[in-house]
DNA sequence: CTGTTAGCGCGTTCAT
DNA sequence: ATGAACGCGCTAACAG
């Protein structure tokens, strides 16, 4: 049924040693010879198998890609730069959803593990240690996203969190806000902290309050940016100005708003984070702070596949993308 | 290093035979020999390697997703519910973005047969002959989502298209539209065609002119919606509606609307297609028929199941999931 | 430069 | 019920 390098080697009248030299180009062999096998090769359509390859050389030319929900905008864009740089380079990308739930995660990384993938790009909430613990004991080459993780020995690649969250702050802030809330995600995701840290930071350096009762730490999507939304607006002391983790959350909030009977940005400013194509387009326009996602997705894979072919020369690379604040139409400056 | 079948055997003092036996329950094996095995395997942690299994069994627990593009929030829901079921059964998705490119799309193809998958779920602008001939020619089991693809022998699952944009087309002239537009995608897609068909039926079963200038045959994005709509509302000869393939598109077109002075819906009623969660957020919420899209995704995977578990005796299915009029903000009724 | 041979890790006859 | 031996398709020593 399906040929093998054995029936191109007996049509080619030569070993099948030879058959796989000229195919990987691993020894030299004559020139006739090498014609012989490509005429026989060509003819019989023959295709090495990749499994029996894969048994052998310990490489599969297939990536794990841990991501908590694909169908989250932000990472399907995410994902879509993985894959397209990792289709130019002959790998192929096996999707693994988490719902950033830590034993899912570890299944699935079991199970990459057990399929021989040459590598992993991991997006998860946060480092965890059952997660450096796995790529310590396996050295499978890998790639943290998302994530500025110092301590670790792991390769790589974010934007600012800790700036970006700050930049966004101080921009409500040079609009002339000086109350102004937070709408985060899950505060045992790292990013979620560093952004914190960002915003309450820019609230320090610039003499604005900070108030607790003005944070909503719930999810990155619209419901949850619509729930705090109506929940806020609901009590008399409002702020002017809410900093969205998300520009799903923002879309939420800016819904909120209005079933509220608040416009914005005349009543209220709302700021988004992301930048994904939405934004530009919603009512109002969404003032955002862009990341590269796109290109988080092809460096990330790039970094990666750097890191399989270097082995042990591979030095480890913490990149830092540059974020930037894309000014729409859902802030306003306050003319007091 | 890794831990084979022949060290288990070792250790438990059997043959490996006796050992994959148990492993595989293939076949009967003593008791007490069986405990001996998984004390064992459990004390070692074994696990068998897949990639010498699949090169025996010539299965791989792997199924190939083919779709134009992730990044599209349709799709992503989608491959999330695939992902989502595949998961429950031991199954791992690889992802294959295909920009809808026929040789892109041969290429993934030829790759996954060789990698082995054991399925395909097909999502593409249109089933043709190249793929046709190629699940012919292989006999690998396969899916092909989002089309109803009567005359070939695969199975399919989609919404009913012509039905669908008929009701939607109806609905509109419920509503005391007398000139309604349609934004659609690329004519080369089935889907599209079938939707095209509906639109038009619907038009001629209520006495509606059609009007092929008001027709707009760009793609499913945001962009798309808003060049169309630009172009559309300049003309001094404007419809009341206008039908969109598209939840994005529909945004794109509300877009246009706002830039061209046009309230929606007071101007101009635009309806969507899809109910992705941004539509019921979007502002005016966007009115639109629903599908299923989530399920369509699960039904899809189950079906592959079946179909590779069932090999000869599986019969060809043609699943035609229900579709639903969203009614929301962006579509009024007509007051004369 | 070329061919022979031994595995990669596992499932499965074929004897016992 | 059990084990020895073979082979899936390929790469990489090892001879020559």
């Amino acid at each position: 049924m399906t040929v093998t390098i054995r029936d191109v080697a007996r049509l080619a009248e030569v070993s099948i040693a030879t058959v796989s030299r000229v195919l990987n180009r691993s020894k030299p062999v004559s020139p006739e010879l090498e014609e012989k096998v490509m005429k026989v090769v060509d003819e019989l359509g023959f295709n090495p198998n990749p499994v029996a390859r894969t048994l052998i050389m310990k490489e599969s030319l297939l990536i794990g890609v841990l991501i908590p929900d694909v169908s989250n905008t932000f990472i399907s864009m995410f994902v879509r730069g993985i894959e397209e740089e990792l289709f130019q380079n002959g790998y192929t990308a096996l999707l693994c959803n988490t719902n950033s739930d830590t034993k899912i995660e570890l299944h699935y990384l079991d199970l990459l593990r057990k399929k021989y993938v040459d590598g992993i790009v991991l997006l998860t909430s946060a480092p965890k240690p059952e997660q450096i613990q796995f790529f310590k004991k396996h050295k499978i080459p890998v790639i943290f996203s998302s994530h500025t993780d110092k301590d670790s020995r792991f390769s790589c690649i974010n934007i600012d969190d800790y700036q970006a969250s700050y930049d966004a702050a101080r921009y409500l802030i040079g609009l002339g806000h000086r109350s102004i809330a937070f709408f985060c995600g899950p505060m045992e995701y790292y990013q979620t902290i560093r952004r914190f840290d960002g915003y309450k930071q820019a609230l320090a350096d610039h003499g604005v309050d900070y108030r607790a009762e003005w944070v909503f730490d719930k999810d990155y999507d619209i419901d949850s940016g619509y729930n705090s939304g109506m929940e806020l607006f609901a009590r008399e002391d409002r702020p002017t100005a809410i900093c969205c983790v998300s520009d799903m959350v923002a879309i939420g909030a800016i819904r909120a708003a209005e079933d509220s009977g608040l416009g914005v940005p005349e009543d209220v400013s709302i700021m988004g984070f992301d930048d994904i194509p939405i934004a530009g387009a919603s009512r109002p326009r969404i003032t955002t702070v862009r990341q590269p996602v796109y290109e988080l997705g092809t460096r990330s894979a790039q970094m990666l596949l750097r890191q399989i072919r270097g082995k042990e020369q591979y030095k480890r690379e913490a990149i830092v993308l540059p974020h930037e604040i894309i000014e729409r139409e859902s802030c306003r400056a306050l003319t007091t």
